[in-house]
DNA sequence: GACTTGACTAGAC
DNA sequence: AGTCTAGCCAAGT
């Protein structure tokens, strides 16, 4: 299993609503020092992963060379309920924890 | 093997 | 809050 595969079957489980940072899911992943590379990872994301549920550490979408991406990303969160302040996702209600995983479990409405 | 390139981050001003 | 810097590390030249 190559560190890309496991990012990508990571990012498959953040449920709709929720984002993870890339720092995050390095960590879940086991190499804290690798959130760089779980970017990397979803460069080549198809349309069936939810790369969109990826933001930076500061809750923001992090740049890259083309600005459309950007801007869908922004929108599909939205149309998931994700709330933003100031151009940030609001980390503290939005992220994807073990917290909200236990919640979910029990009331998956919560979601 | 030596650079360079990033969808990153924490810390320091 | 904005900007810089150093450290990070897999991939591509």
């Amino acid at each position: 299993m190559t560190f890309q595969a496991a990012v990508l079957d990571l990012v498959r489980r953040i449920p709709r609503g929720r984002v993870a940072t890339y720092g995050q899911l390095a960590t879940l992943l086991g190499r804290p020092r690798s959130a760089r590379m779980v970017g990397q990872a979803l460069r080549g994301a198809d349309g069936a992963l939810p790369w969109h549920r990826v933001v930076n550490a500061q809750g923001r979408i992090s740049p890259r060379s083309r600005a459309a991406s950007m801007l869908t990303q922004r929108i599909r969160l939205e149309q998931e309920g994700v709330l933003f302040r100031r151009g940030r996702v609001i980390l503290t209600r939005f992220r994807w924890t073990a917290a909200a995983r236990q919640r979910a479990r029990f009331k998956p409405e919560l979601l």
